[in-house]
DNA sequence: GTTGAAATAATCTCTAT
DNA sequence: ATAGAGATTATTTCAAC
């Protein structure tokens, strides 16, 4: 599956908004709607748009504390990974997490109310979690850059 | 602005899913049409909604490296800060950054197609930085989770 | 990939609560 | 101030080329 440069304007397009109606975005690559609207449901079935998401912001609905958590496992060893990961996955607070090469294993980005929200989060998934060796919390003072938009090589 | 039950529903919803229709959001929040999309609009124009965009697979569009890097500036003074969050928001390759607490001033979350790319950053984006102490870069190993929905805490 | 027609949904106005 | 009903407008989508 190759990307040609129509597909590409496209994908930067709807990256950037995807509530650009279809007649707008065809004649912005310079295609009919039809053509366009092909396009657009071939990429989304073979996978390249992977979701379709409004983003909101986290201080007007509460969410006032980002922390960026660093984590050391244990042990090197594949279930205890696995493991974790599961758990990260189904743990609404935690919105990022990394597997990363270096000190720490995993890196996490969570976002929550307050503090007091962080602590239960920690208590819950962390402390319990006894495959964790130490983790580390550092507090996000400010959010410089949040973009969902990938930079396109080519 | 409150948000009531009604507008935390559409937003829960919106944020998974933003090309449901208006009529199916109105019937799963328990609201006609124009209702449901007064508020839709509401919540646009109040900035609860910072937009809407279509989420791509890195892996599919060429980005195949993701590094975490933390930086650490030289001396703690705003202008320097100032000048590079301006720079940070300016690079297409830092996807996200957060200035933080602790021995670090900035996680950066930078994202590309492979390590000769970042290598070019690095030079062109951190190295010339004379402001710039140290800074550390993690390679992600795994993208474990990737969320851009918040979890409404009640 | 294009053109033109049919189906569907979004949006506006007005009325009622 | 907010919701609902009906009418209008616009877009999506399908068929034929």
């Amino acid at each position: 599956m190759q990307l040609d440069r129509i597909d590409r304007r496209i994908l930067i397009k709807l990256q950037h908004n995807n509530r650009i109606a279809n007649i707008d975005l065809a004649a912005e690559v310079g295609l009919s709607p039809p053509a366009c609207l092909k396009r657009v449901k071939r990429l989304r079935d073979e996978g390249v748009i992977v979701g379709d998401k409004s983003l909101l912001n986290p201080e007007l609905i509460g969410n006032k504390l980002t922390l960026i958590v660093s984590v050391e496992m244990d042990r090197d060893r594949g279930d205890i990974y696995q493991q974790f990961r599961k758990s990260v996955m189904q743990t609404p607070e935690v919105t990022q997490c990394y597997q990363i090469s270096g000190s720490y294993d995993f890196m996490l980005i969570v976002c929550v109310a307050d503090i007091q929200t962080y602590e239960t989060f920690v208590e819950r998934s962390l402390r319990s979690d006894f495959n964790i060796r130490k983790f580390h919390t550092a507090v996000c003072m400010r959010t410089v850059k949040f973009s969902t938009e990938y930079h396109f090589a080519e």
